[in-house]
DNA sequence: ATGGTGGGTTCCAAAAAGGAACTCGTCAAT
DNA sequence: ATTGACGAGTTCCTTTTTGGAACCCACCAT
C-alpha cells in the first residue's frame, strides 16, 4: 500500500493521518495556534526547508485548513489563517502535548504548564464523554457501525 | 533543522512528533489498540512494507512504547504488546478520530461510532480540563513556564 | 546602486519508502 | 526425504521525499 491510499481507508484515524501524518505538518498548525501567519515565520521558527514548508502550506491549504489571506497588493503578500477546520485540531494537539509532558519529561517535568482561565488552575488536558463528562478508558469504548461504513 | 534534532525542542508536541510524526507509526498504534499483536498481523491488516514495518516496531520498542512478549521459544517468536505509556496515546487517537468524523467524512457520517460503556450512549470524545471539567477551547488556555523549561 | 524583505523556485545530494525476493528454524503433510 | 507453510525478519534495487544552499523577483529605503 502507497501512502496515497490510505485516505481511503474506512477509518477515521487513517483519514485523519492522511492529511496530518508526516513529520512537519502538526508543528506548522502548532505554531499557528501560537500565533504565527506567515511564511518566514515558520520556516525561521521550524528551521525546516523552505521547500517542503512551501509544499506543506499548499497541502494544508487545499485541505482547507489554512487559508490565505492577502494583506498587501504590491507584491502580492498573504498571511495564512487557520479555518475552523483547522482550529478543530486543537484537541488533537492538547492530547499529543499531554502526552509528552506526561512520558518525554525526561525528570525535568513539563516545560510549559497550561493555565485555564476560566477556572483559573493549571490543567491536564483529560479525554472526556461528551455525555455523561467521564474520562473515556480504552476499556470502557465499544465501536459500532456508523452511517459511513460500506465495507 | 533535521527531524532527528526535533526532539530536542522545548516543546511536548514537537517531542511527541519526534517519537510519533510518521506516516505509519500512529496505524500500527491503532492497530494494537484494537487487539493486533503480530508482524503478519499489522503487514497485512496496514499493507506497508515489512521493511518499514520492521523498522517502526523496532524504534517503538526502543521509544517503550510496545514491549516484546515471547511466546514461543524454537524458533523464538513474540508479539509486540502496549505498554502503560503505548497506552496513554488513547487520547491522540480519539482526538484524531474526532476530527476525522467532523471533517473528512465526505458527507457519508463517520464509518464507526463510539459507545460509552459507562453511560451507553455513543459520544463525541471532548478534551475537558481536569480541574473543572468544562471543555477546552484554544482562547481559555494561558501557557505559562513550567519547570522543564531552561531557556 | 546597494542592500533588505517576503515568499517563493531550482538544483543537486542524501535519506527514506516501496516492491519483490530471499533466509532461517520448525512443524505438518505427501 | 521432499515439499510446503508459518512467522518474523533481512537484502537488494528503484522511486520518492528531504535537506541544504543558491537563486529569483517585485518592491522599499539609504
Amino acid at each position: 500500500m502507497k501512502w496515497n491510499d490510505i485516505n481511503s481507508m474506512q477509518c477515521s484515524v487513517a483519514r485523519s493521518l492522511s492529511v496530518l501524518g508526516d513529520r512537519w505538518t502538526l508543528l506548522i498548525v502548532r505554531n499557528a495556534f501560537m500565533g504565527m501567519r506567515r511564511f518566514e515565520q515558520f520556516q525561521s521558527n521550524l528551521g525546516m526547508t523552505r521547500h517542503v514548508l512551501s509544499d506543506r502550506l499548499s497541502r494544508l491549504v487545499d485541505a482547507n485548513i489554512f487559508a490565505k489571506h492577502p494583506y498587501q497588493d504590491n507584491p502580492p503578500r498573504h498571511e495564512y489563517r487557520l479555518t475552523p477546520k483547522g482550529k478543530g485540531l486543537y484537541p488533537v494537539l492538547l492530547a499529543l502535548t499531554a502526552w509528552g509532558d506526561e512520558w518525554l519529561d525526561e525528570g525535568q517535568g513539563p516545560p510549559l504548564l497550561y493555565k485555564h482561565q476560566l477556572c483559573g488552575s493549571t490543567f491536564t488536558p483529560t479525554m472526556a464523554c461528551s455525555c455523561c463528562a467521564k474520562p473515556v478508558r480504552p476499556q470502557d469504548v465499544q465501536p459500532v457501525a456508523g452511517p459511513g461504513l460500506t465495507a
